[in-house]
DNA sequence: CAAAATTTTGACCGGTTGGACAAACGTTAG
DNA sequence: CTAACGTTTGTCCAACCGGTCAAAATTTTG
């Protein structure tokens, strides 16, 4: 009857965001089947049964969670530019993907999770939404390459090299921390990796004279 | 009082390995706390308590499999020779990981569950066994750069970048395969990732003339 | 074959978890 | 003030899960 109508009260949109901060905190920490719902409800500071008052199930929360995730988590690609400087833009673009795994590595974990467990909940998503977003972007850069601004090579795999590299700082943080050791692996490991891929993609794909 | 002694009888190292190759498969499908003895054991085709026959805990299973993991995960590092030509040093070494992420995907899902939850069991190793051998390999890309052979960069983010772009194929399949559709993504998908980040890193890597 | 050792199974247990529910509490509008 | 509505809580439940245990079945050994 109301559709993705929004919610009624002002207290049912505050304490949903609320949940919602929780949910991240938890869900990107455990995995979902490694979270329970205590657990959020602790983190949300409520009681169990008030957090069900708000997200019937726990796959609800997740469900939102993960709608609203791939919004934000596609908007670097979104703002790759046709019109503007091929290089400046993948720069720009790498740089965006970097700074997101820096300022929003719960968001980038929770991800990698529903990915790792072969995407069960947001399938339709990748190869819908996702998909057709990457084959424009595609056509993009393979019309860079036809006009002799970057190397030839394959844009859908350059675009996943990018995703890589960048969300492994956010995915796989521990393990970088672990072999950076106490010294570089401080807050100046961003930098370090914005000059490594900012070196490696931009040499890499530098037209053939 | 035998330590790491081998098991005793045949059946018992049987079962064993039939018990490991079942908890690859629900435990890299499903991460440690979304798997269940029971999954496992039927995985493996015995019951729950003839499972708990062989391995006391449902840790003792995911224990004894990483540890194995990080040794066939780590040979492709291991090899990298500090004689051998850099170029070709680097290209052997990106290859053999990107056929560890084909041949052997749940291996490399299992360990990014690991590390995307923080590594619980396995942090000792990464700041041990993992950092020496980065660290000793480092130093070897480093020489080369010192050589001239490469182009300057920092090295431990290089093996940063190898590791997500060719794990990224194992991990992270599912986006893969959805985003390049039925078309691209089936089995040639492996070898146009290999083009490609040949491409990308020995580009990226020549040394500046 | 028979005793000993090993392997397998069914029944069971205590703790946890997702979720239901009704009663209590608070808030707001008439 | 009070009725209606929205919010919160305590209690409870059934399913699940990791793990135990003793007894049965099987294999090994003398």
């Amino acid at each position: 009857m109301e559709g993705t109508a929004p919610r009624r009260t002002r207290i049912q949109m505050e304490k949903r965001e609320l949940i919602l901060e929780a949910a991240l905190e938890v869900f990107s920490a455990n995995g979902f089947r490694g979270s329970t719902i205590d657990q959020i409800a602790e983190a949300a500071g409520m009681s169990k049964p008030n957090l069900l008052y708000y997200f019937r199930r726990k796959e609800d929360i997740h469900e939102t969670l993960m709608q609203r995730l791939l919004d934000t988590w596609l908007a670097p690609l979104r703002e790759l530019d046709d019109i503007g400087d091929p290089m400046t833009e993948l720069r720009s673009y790498i740089r965006r993907k970097l700074e997101m795994a820096r300022d929003f590595p719960r968001e980038s974990r929770l991800f990698a999770n529903e990915i790792l467990q072969g995407a069960p909940r947001i399938m339709p998503m990748l190869e819908g939404e996702l998909k057709t977003l990457v084959d424009e972007k595609a056509a993009v850069i393979k019309g860079w390459m036809r006009a002799g601004k970057i190397a030839r090579t394959d844009p859908w795999h350059l675009i996943f090299s990018i995703w890589a590299t960048t969300q492994h700082y956010a995915d796989f943080d521990v393990q970088v921390r672990a072999v950076l050791g106490p010294d570089r692996g401080g807050d100046g490991r961003f930098e370090d990796a914005a000059r490594f891929l900012e070196q490696l993609f931009l040499e890499g794909l530098k037209p053939k004279g």
